[in-house]
DNA sequence: TTGTAGGCGTTATCAC
DNA sequence: GTGATAACGCCTACAA
């Protein structure tokens, strides 16, 4: 397999080698007719030089890993797809290493990623984004990362995120629009910071309005489509249940309409029930849901974009908007 | 960032760098005192080899390639799955590529990435394992690769399948004996090749079963939610409509099932439905469905298997069974 | 069974 | 602005 060199472009455009790297490399010192002379040559043999080696010899790698635990699978193909959306972009590639959250060698396989691959950057998704363990690691082995949706210490590093309190607050409140006083709510898996985020907020839109929270309606769910399922199931059997049902994921609203729909209960009709991240499940399958959407795809692009910035760019929190999407129509609430 | 090298270890170890290299890549001719002494000093040192340098210096990149592109989330993500679990047993990194199926460029992108990373292999997912472009370029680069479910041309190189047309004429076969006369079907996205496949078990077991095939029963789809529930509409508004729907994969079922129950017709007892490769979407999400359970994940680890196994092996077809899935009660039918 | 020399393709350093 | 030359960390080929 005949390779194409550097040394064969330096040849065919008449430059030495260094030269060639420095067009590559998008150097200065460079004039302006040699640029052109060797930008020729690149394209006339189709050089694409070897990552391999630019890593071993330079400081980049070209290469970034996504660190991604999701029991979403939509989740997941977003946060990549924006990811790719920006490294080809950049001229970069993505490993993608979906990690069992579960596994005993998490730090060690994130550190054999690191010294093995050189990559230029991790991204880190819910829950890895607020392992302390993986922050302390990656800190000290001075490697560049860019968290979404992280929890606490969040000043250190750069990170992608929506405003979840302000958004689940929102949909709380258009559902005490809507007349809604006995509320419930689907928590989030405890590992996510979103988790408590989103019951924030659907905490402070009741103290808002001056709505005593009961405890009954509030249930602890995986953001899975069984846990939101099985906690609808014990809200609606409750003496009292709630007449709006808030699901803190799109799973688990999918899982709160599927119980509803085996007990004959009418949605919106009897119940409402909002989601949070619509992906497909819920609000295609199942449409009379109330959803806010979260743009993953934008976080992951974002996340991509801080992590490709600058070598030594100081740290830099990228806020993205989401939307309020009410039974179908779309009200823009806050790009940021 | 201090690197821990071979030359570090060698010099742990008392041996020279070359005994080093043995001992990581397996190789005979290695004392076992010596192998072990060896073993214990990178233990000790965590040593961990560059890959960049093994991939300038060797035949080897240990790194392998997806190429994706597929309109379900779930399926690129068992098969993401799939593949890294192969991948990790064999210290090997994924590169995701996700692709647009229209993009112009996908020829240069994948000789690109081929150039670039030298990948030790590519996996090809529908619709791109049958774009013969493709396939002529990775042959005359001289590049392994492995289709998952290819269409043609299937001789000269290593694949993994299930026998989609088995299995669509076994579920179609299980209507049949229900008592269905009239069986809808809402066929494949046209590219790729597993949707003629399904369909030609579908009229097979008509055939089969002495049915003369009503071809006004027969729909486009797209394999996304929209087009089955879009064809289940045209299928219902039928003066003679069917009174079973074989849609052919689960994002179209659950298509179909939205549209039965936006016009109340109740499930399975006026329509039966059913499906194929159930992920989350249908199966989960309304239970009263019939389907084929093909093994997504084992494709994608059978296909990094096949990938990962020799270098200059032959090529191989490898089968994985698939499962009839009756209403939640599962018949095994065809582990090979 | 073990060790030595050379090179993989690129970037970094330092002259010119 | 441009060009030699030395790394980078490892594997291949050959020698011992």
């Amino acid at each position: 397999m005949l390779r194409v060199t550097i040394k064969d472009v330096s040849r065919e455009a008449g430059v030495s080698i260094k030269t060639v790297s420095r067009v590559l490399n998008n150097e200065r010192y460079v004039g302006a007719e040699t640029r052109a002379r060797v930008q020729a040559a690149v394209a006339q043999l189709k050089f694409r030089p070897s990552l391999a080696a630019r890593s071993l010899a330079g400081k980049r790698s070209f290469q970034i890993a996504l660190i991604c635990d999701n029991p979403s699978p939509y989740y997941v193909y977003e946060m990549q797809s924006g990811i790719r959306d920006r490294c080809v972009e950049e001229g970069v590639r993505m490993i993608a290493q979906p990690y069992d959250r579960d596994s005993a060698t998490l730090i060690e396989d994130i550190e054999n990623l690191v010294d093995a691959t050189s990559v230029d950057g991790l991204i880190l998704t819910p829950p890895v984004t607020d392992y302390a363990a993986v922050l302390e690691l990656l800190e000290r082995r001075g490697v560049r990362f860019v968290r979404v949706s992280p929890g606490g210490d969040v000043a250190l590093t750069s990170s992608t995120f929506i405003d979840n309190e302000a958004a689940a607050r929102l949909m709380t409140e258009h559902l005490i629009a809507l007349g809604h006083r006995r509320i419930g709510i689907v928590r989030g898996h405890p590992d996510y910071a979103t988790s408590a985020q989103r019951f924030a907020g659907y905490a402070a839109a009741l103290e808002g309005a001056g709505i005593a929270r009961d405890d009954t309606l509030v249930r602890a769910g995986r953001y899975d489509f069984a846990s939101g399922s099985a906690a609808a199931e014990a809200l609606l059997d409750l003496a009292a249940p709630p007449s709006a049902i808030f699901a803190s994921s799109d799973d688990m609203a999918a899982g709160v309409l599927a119980a509803a729909h085996r007990r004959g209960i009418k949605v919106p009709e009897q119940l409402s029930v909002a989601g949070f991240d619509d992906t497909a499940l819920a609000s295609v399958v199942w449409p009379p849901l109330t959803t806010i959407r979260q743009p993953t795809r934008a976080m992951g692009y974002a996340a991509a974009d801080l992590l490709l910035a600058g070598g030594d760019s100081p740290a830099e929190r990228r806020e993205v908007g989401y939307e309020l999407v009410v039974r179908g129509s779309t009200g823009v609430v806050s790009p940021p």
